[in-house]
RNA sequence: GCCCGGGUGGCGGAAUGGCAGACGCAGGGGACUUAAAAUCCCCAGGCCCUAACGGGCCGUGCAGGUUCGAGUCCUGCCCCGGGCACCA
């Protein structure tokens, strides 16, 4: 008898999906179409079944809408730009190139090992030139319309190496490469785009994805987003005519209570306020903006500031307030100003303990206890003003409006809308990346690269060592160029792209992969558009998917697409570990994809990446789990061949089976199948429960197993037709074996226009059913009725129960509580 | 620090507010075998009563609450994981 033997099988069957072009998407606007897509992956080298499970989840759906009818399309490329293939140059002078493009080798086979369903004449990599002349295109767009531009922000410095750092390179606050040397932090001129020009739409549109995308999603979008209303207030600079402090406040009732103002270290004022001031004031600032531009590590550091010498005026009342520069508050928020009120702040509060500045209680809470002296922590909460002039004995919300009022009529304020979302930095001092297309011009400035110019290639062969500016400024034939606009000679620009750039359009680039006129063809996205189910880790909750989304809005405001939202559905997958932690080469706990597939076979290492825990949870990988999981192969494999002979001539009994006419046999047989198939097809389509759906196909095998001898009491197109619907609902789990288990069955030309079963209530219907039977709401009996019994005959059956009458003979009946087919619970008195 | 999530047997997990622990792993017992592996069948949350059949009580991180009924809903707490804008 032939065993099952996956590694044959399942090559077998991926030479006939390469030589039908089985999954290949053809635009056919007649049809329905489904695009599913999984997460861009970055080739890191090392491949790991945590990797998998995005695909694997991915290409269940994909088979499963193929099933049912749709127009798929799900296609693959590669995150190819990024940092580390640069450091796997400077530690190990492999070329980036090279280094990236051996890992895109090894991804693309072990996806070929699994059998992913991807159109792979669709498959992209963003470090080529006939994908990154579209950033390119984009940037420039973008420029023109104003959403790009240049400013002064902080970067991490490495004074040895004279180099930016990234973030993942600082250690402890250190340089990676020497963890001795403090970083510092320095300001540079670099590229933004306007993401802020959006604040309000990236805000409003979430409406449009709930329901569609996981609620805590939508939940870190808004607050990263950070829609807060408030008040913009000046405070006159006390013997600086004319100068003015605007802060930013919420809270602008408790004005009366600011016992300073405090701007951030880069405040652009300082300069004025500190003219004059001793050299100690200065050199204390400037290590306040030497700190980290990390918001944890802001957060987290102990609050410092310096004070200025000068005092502002509080324009209510006259009061003068002493202004400080200090490490918590951000230029990029608000004004980069706030007024300190320690007694309704948390953060004022520990500043000023720290420096011995005033407290002052200006709103009280109900209980009117609050004492500046004894306060342990600030009152934030709302109350009633006191000590607030005019504003006094107001609450807090009729305060707020008043000053609001009043500071707009006196002329020194107003109601503002901000948002703690900042405009993208997207220059990189790096080398492996999308080069911005920009040359600086001596006499015209900054100047744009003609879109006929494009692409601006990245110089190969460019020796990368970790140190001095940009790496491209070092390659003189790329840097030496001439302007565009006069002519004379000029300097390209260095820096490189954010490789967000490459993953917040691509997705649109599979549409009409190989457009070399247009970034896609709109008539195309148009048909695929929007994206149907999107698939990635939680780690993407906020950056990738708000980038993504503003470069849909950007592009619909260019007249390239119609929708306003790239993604109508999003699901995020938990991650993989192994030893409790998440599987990394550094960690060295990685379960090697390619060695799976060998072991158990792929079908196999699929249908446990999927069975072992619902995919949005984190999950452990357990060896002998997996062996679990092929041993049921195995055994679905035996039964069938135990069967194929008989079977291969009959024909499935489908829709023409006569039911009045079937053995009990035959009925029982039947009814499982479709009991499992109403839930599985529920599992895998709404509930994206593949556990659950997995384990009831478990099930169904083991009652077929406990059916033995099928022959005796059931035709073989009985037989026939479990088995057929058997190998169809585990096809979006284990492919290769459902079309071993089809052809074996007697079916000729592959799975690929075979549709999903279709359920009957009618074969699935029960005759009897198991009823609890409670009283008190604890279970003192069960009975056996026929299906639909109606309540009154159930509790009359329930209270005459020999098990649950003694607990209700001689009581009150208070109550009954009946559920059809399920429960009858009775609820007694005394 | 701020934001988001998660805690159920020995383990992974199951359960539209309705029998907690489906299914699988590990474990125990049996069948087959000269033997082992493989396979097949059975048992299996904890404590207690019973010779046994059976039966009782407890149990979903902790403490409360809502409900006839709570793993599920609400409030407070504890622990663990993820994100925080230059890793992707």
């Amino acid at each position: 008898m032939p065993e099952y033997e996956p590694q044959s099988i399942e090559a077998k069957w991926q030479k006939v999906w390469d030589e039908q072009g089985a999954f290949r998407a053809v635009t056919d606007p007649a049809r329905p179409k489904y695009y599913v897509l999984e997460m861009l992956p970055y080739p890191s080298g090392t491949l790991h079944m945590g990797h998998m499970r995005n695909y694997t989840i991915g290409d269940a759906v994909a088979r499963f809408k193929r099933m049912q009818g749709f127009n798929v399309l799900h296609p693959i490329g590669w995150d190819s730009f990024g940092l580390p293939a640069e450091n796997a140059a400077i530690q190990r002078g492999t070329a980036p190139r090279d280094w990236t493009n051996a890992n895109i080798e090894e991804l693309k086979r072990a996806c070929r090992r699994f059998g992913f369903s991807y159109d792979w004449d669709r498959e992209i990599s963003t470090c080529e030139p006939e994908y990154y002349r579209w950033n390119q295109w984009f940037f420039l767009r973008m420029f023109e319309r104003g959403l790009a531009y240049r400013k002064k922000s902080k970067v991490n410095w490495c004074p040895k190496c004279q180099t930016v750092l990234a973030n993942e390179q600082v250690v402890e606050g250190g340089c990676w490469r020497h963890e001795d040397t403090p970083v510092e932090a320095r300001e540079i001129e670099q590229w933004f785009l306007k993401t802020t020009a959006y604040s309000d739409e990236l805000l409003d549109d979430i409406a449009q994805l709930e329901g569609g995308w996981p609620e805590r999603v939508l939940l870190m979008q808004r607050n990263w987003i950070g829609k807060s209303r408030g008040a913009k207030v000046k405070f006159a600079v006390d013997g600086l005519a004319g100068a003015g402090i605007e802060v930013f406040t919420t809270r602008i009732d408790t004005i009366y209570g600011a016992t300073a103002v405090i701007v951030a270290p880069e405040h652009p004022l300082l300069a004025q306020l500190l003219a004059g001031a001793e050299q100690g004031t200065v050199a204390q600032l400037n290590r306040l903006r030497q700190q980290s531009v990390r918001e944890a590590d802001l957060a987290t550091a102990e609050k410092e500031g310096v004070f200025t010498g000068r005092y502002a005026v509080n324009l209510f009342n006259g009061e003068k307030l002493p202004i400080w520069a200090a490490n918590f508050v951000l230029l990029g928020y608000g004004t980069g100003a706030v007024m300190c009120v320690p007694a309704h702040d948390q953060r004022d509060f520990e500043f000023c303990r720290k420096y011995d500045l005033p407290v002052r209680v200006v709103v009280q809470n109900p209980e009117s206890s609050l004492v500046a002296e004894e306060m342990g922590e600030a009152y934030t909460d709302y109350g009633r003003s006191v000590n607030s002039g005019p504003y006094s004995n107001l609450s807090s919300g009729d305060a707020i409006e008043k000053m609001i009022a009043d500071a707009v009529a006196r002329g020194f304020g107003e109601a503002r809308i901000i948002f703690r979302l900042k405009d993208w930095g997207i220059s990189r001092q790096r080398y492996w990346g999308t080069p911005i297309p920009f040359v600086h011009c001596a006499s015209c400035g900054v100047v744009p690269v003609p879109d006929d110019q494009l692409p601006v290639l990245l110089p190969m062969n460019v020796q990368l060592t970790g140190m001095g500016e940009s790496p491209l400024a070092r390659v003189p034939e790329f840097v030496n160029t001439t302007c565009p606009k006069c002519g004379k000679r000029a300097r390209r620009e260095t820096d490189t792209m954010d490789t967000f750039m490459d993953s917040s359009w691509y997705f649109y680039r599979y549409a009409d992969p190989r457009n070399d006129k247009a970034p896609f063809d709109p008539a195309v996205v148009n048909y695929w558009f929007p994206i149907d189910q999107y698939i990635g880790g939680i780690v993407h909750a906020i950056l990738h998917l708000m980038y993504s989304r503003f470069f849909c809005k950007v592009m619909r405001d260019l007249g390239l697409v119609t929708h306003d939202e790239p993604v109508k559905r999003l699901f995020c997958q938990g991650t993989v570990l192994k030893g409790g932690t998440a599987m990394s080469k550094s960690k060295g706990n990685v379960v090697a994809a390619m060695e799976m597939a060998e072991k158990v076979g792929c079908d196999a290492a699929r249908l446990y990446t999927l069975f072992s825990a619902p995919p949005e949870k984190d999950m452990e990988w357990s060896e002998k789990d997996v062996e679990g999981c092929s041993r049921f192969l195995h055994r679905v494999f035996r039964l069938l061949e135990k069967h194929a002979g008989g079977l291969r001539s009959a024909r499935a009994a489908g829709a023409t089976l006569d039911l009045a006419a079937a053995s009990e046999k035959e009925k029982a047989l039947l009814r499982k199948a479709h009991q499992t198939l109403k839930r599985v097809t529920h599992d895998l389509e709404i509930r994206w429960h593949f556990n659950s759906s997995i384990a009831l196909l478990m099930e169904l095998v083991n009652e077929i197993h406990a059916a033995e001898p099928l022959e005796r009491d059931a035709r073989p197109e009985v037989i026939k037709e479990v088995f057929q619907m058997l190998a169809l609902m585990l096809a979006p789990y284990t492919p290769h074996l459902s079309e071993e288990l089809w052809e074996m069955l007697g079916n000729a030309g592959g799975l690929g226009k075979v549709r999903w079963p279709a359920y009957s209530e009618d074969l699935a219907r029960e005759e009897q059913h198991e009823v609890v039977i409670q009283v008190n709401g604890r279970v003192r009996g069960r009975m056996f009725v026929e299906s639909g019994l109606g309540e009154e005959e159930l509790v009359a059956r329930a209270i005459a129960d020999p098990k649950a009458a003694p607990f209700v003979n001689g009581k009150r009946i208070v109550k009954r509580i009946v559920v059809p087919d399920k429960l009858v619970n009775i609820v007694v008195a005394g």
